[in-house]
DNA sequence: TCTCAAATGGGTCGAACGCCCTATGGCTCG
DNA sequence: CGAGCCATAGGGCGTTCGACCCATTTGAGA
């Protein structure tokens, strides 16, 4: 795995759904790419979109997630997403090939372990031992830019990220000389294709190195 | 004001509330300070962090958020946000003395110009036109800090933040001369007590200048 | 064992940057 | 009608940055 995570979202509450969106963006692994608040949506969102794992709430107007899913020939794996955590809901999510069944009071870091689950094509529903399967996938994985950086260059640009720019106290606070974070800094700038401090800040926010790995 | 506004949020789904948590905050004049998913731990919440703003949902573990709002003396404005439509519903709310009623269906612009609305001391529960009552608060206002910045200076942030560091070439996407750019800069370093580009980036992320005032 | 990447460190040099100063034209606000 | 701010532009100067050259040590993998 090297690309992001694609991932459809459906839910009729847009406050869920921008919130969710807002939420999984944010971690560097996983990309919301569609987003819909109606069954016909969802259905037009993922032929158009082909997202890796999608995540549906079973009521919606016009027809359910459930049943849009039940229609495709080819569907990704889709993670239900409910209020309702009644086992006759479960059920029925499983009946209609979903892989996981998740309530909203699921905590995120959980939310995004069964997102890399999914994509890895494990099937959560059959589970049953839940913690320990997510156990593999709790943590973030690094988005594709940042995985051909090494550990301390990326300590670096963490440290850029957070405000220091300055040769002399980058080197203070890594505790090597400032030819060794000029030097890393010139190994960095050729890895990402940039030249200067400014445009590593702008990249190490936009790898999600600004933040530590798991949320 | 010229601070950003406090808010506290309740709700029993954790998804739904690290949802909005992540969305608000991403809002450069709105600040998440404490989140809560028991009634009780709303009160706890309310008194340490005083917030300006309080977002409930109404059905929650032990007390409902509308109980503890009506045990506070001087409770701070609360919007209700909850599932259920339904007048029964909206009348409770009002009984407890929110000033606003949301569905979970509201799109996110809508809730946070609700926000700054109930900052500002709106009843929306009394007001007929919801639409033009709000409509004063749609756009998202500065971040404090960069309020103190003239637009010419917010342009030349919003073109660092988005990756271009070169003095010329700031220079040629302002239709300006170097030294004009330089200038600019400077009176940004003075102003936001930094002294650098890199650190000019991390500013800029941190106030929001990197994307477009309203969402 | 041999090789290679990572992390550390050094030197030089030209270009870019940040900081100081001045200046002019336009605009708004008492 | 000045006072003040903003946007524009220039000169000079010392410091830092980034590019290109290099070397050493360590640890993991072939």
């Amino acid at each position: 795995m090297s690309q992001p995570i694609r991932v459809a979202i459906a839910d009729d509450h847009v406050l869920v759904l921008d919130g969710m969106r807002q939420a999984l963006d944010a971690l560097p692994d996983i990309q919301v790419v569609a987003i819909a608040t109606t069954g016909d949506e969802l259905a037009a969102v993922i032929k158009q979109a082909d997202p890796d794992v999608v995540l549906v709430d079973i009521e919606m107007p016009d027809r359910t997630g459930l049943a849009v899913l039940r229609e495709l020939e080819d569907p990704p794996p889709a993670l239900v997403v409910t209020m309702h955590t009644e086992d006759e809901y479960r059920e029925r999510a499983a009946a209609a090939g979903a892989v996981g069944f998740l309530s909203k009071a699921t905590p995120l870091p959980e939310l995004a372990a069964a997102v890399r689950a999914a994509n890895d094509g494990v099937v959560l529903m059959e589970v049953d031992n839940l913690e320990s399967a997510l156990a593999p996938y709790r943590e973030a994985r690094l988005s594709p830019g940042a995985e051909s950086l090494t550990s301390r260059e990326r300590e670096l640009l963490a440290l850029l990220a957070g405000g220091i720019s300055g040769t002399d106290e980058l080197a203070e606070e890594m505790f090597i000389s400032q030819k060794t974070v000029k030097n890393h800094l010139a190994s960095i700038y050729e890895k990402l294709g940039i030249s200067d401090r400014a445009q590593a800040v702008v990249e190490a926010m936009r790898l999600g190195l600004d933040r530590p790995t798991k949320l």
